[in-house]
DNA sequence: GACTCATATGACACAAAGTGAATATATATT
DNA sequence: AATATATATTCACTTTGTGTCATATGAGTC
């Protein structure tokens, strides 16, 4: 149902085509929710079907012409009419997390490098936000001290997973374990076998 | 395709029926992974012909029979596999986020009083968590640590979260905004209606 | 001259994920 | 007697998301 809402939200500052919003989607919007073009104009017939939106086509010479969709009234209430409902928290959901609950299962190894990897990724994220976040400092418009705070819990994010994941090597180092448990290979099974217990 | 590793995990402890692993996804794997019964019985069919589990039937007097899955072979080699995959870090995707990027079109009022319900959330969670944190703190065991830092990372998720909210809800007072901005209704819309721009 | 890239839209098939209800039966509790 | 709980599974359905194909053309690069 959400997408939907990403997208009237990123109607509200102007008419777009699909073209547009999926490109904003990959820009700023979409930090938070994102979709593949197929999938947005999909919505966005949808959108048209409830009233939502309207759309005028732009005539092009040689490009194919633009369909433009803007937000209607109706659209608008329904933003509210979301906004007052309660919103789910996101849970969390991830594959590495549930691999952390059972590392005698699993080769830890790579799991290591698997650490460092998504702290390159996090890393990579932070840097992303940052550059948004300091545009935006000091302004006292509405919208941009709501994305300065939207940023704000982003960045956090990606920073505590990041130095989470120092920790994390830290105590699953093999010395670490080493020192605990004695010399610990069991982990490496070879491709194909390898059944225990 | 990951509920299939998630359950897969949840048998390397033991045998399990479709409803011992429902049951467990409530409690302590489900943390980071979850699903409804009936999505967890057809994953369980689909791990039986894939190989990776396999069944017996347990004879009850009173009440239907218990079909116990274990793991196989091919089932713990699927573990490892996958655990030698890059994992997907979670990205953010949360309606509330989305709907921070468009203040000046919601309510702000409810968007207030969304962020101290979701604070709540996010303290049940916290202490859910801590219980079990605490129950494996200076356990040496392999598995112990590796569920010791993931309910570390998923309390900072918590934490950090309900923190923010305080800075938010400041920043998002009606006397914060009052004295950058003035008097600030607009965004108070009669249901059904309320087109503005 | 061939190639890729950016622009622009949309259909279609498919897989994954998730919901909700229906069907059984026995015991324990109120 | 009614209700809840524990046990166990199946099916129909919707939503969400991915990936590919098809169409069209101008601009820039090798």
């Amino acid at each position: 149902m959400s997408l939907q809402h990403a997208i009237l939200v990123a109607l509200t500052d102007g008419a777009k085509s699909g073209y547009d919003i999926a490109k904003q989607f990959d820009d700023s919007t979409g930090f938070f929710w994102r979709a593949r073009h197929s999938q947005i104009y999909r919505e966005l017939s949808k959108l048209k079907d409830r009233g939502w939106a309207i759309s005028e086509e732009i005539v092009q010479s040689g490009k194919p012409n633009r369909i433009l969709f803007s937000i209607t009234k109706a659209g608008r209430s329904g933003l509210v009419e979301w906004s007052r409902q309660p919103s789910d928290v996101q849970e969390l959901k991830d594959d590495f997390l549930v691999q952390l609950y059972a590392l005698d299962s699993i080769d830890l190894k790579a799991l290591r490098a698997n650490i460092i990897a998504r702290q390159e990724r996090h890393r990579d994220h932070m840097a992303r936000y940052q550059a948004k976040y300091d545009a935006l400092e000091g302004s006292s418009d509405l919208n941009d001290i709501g994305r300065h705070l939207a940023l704000e819990v982003a960045m956090i994010y990606e920073r505590e997973w990041a130095e989470w994941g120092d920790r994390a090597l830290e105590r699953l180092s093999p010395s670490a374990l080493g020192e605990l448990a004695g010399a610990d290979t069991s982990n490496i099974v070879p491709i194909g076998g390898g059944e225990r217990r």
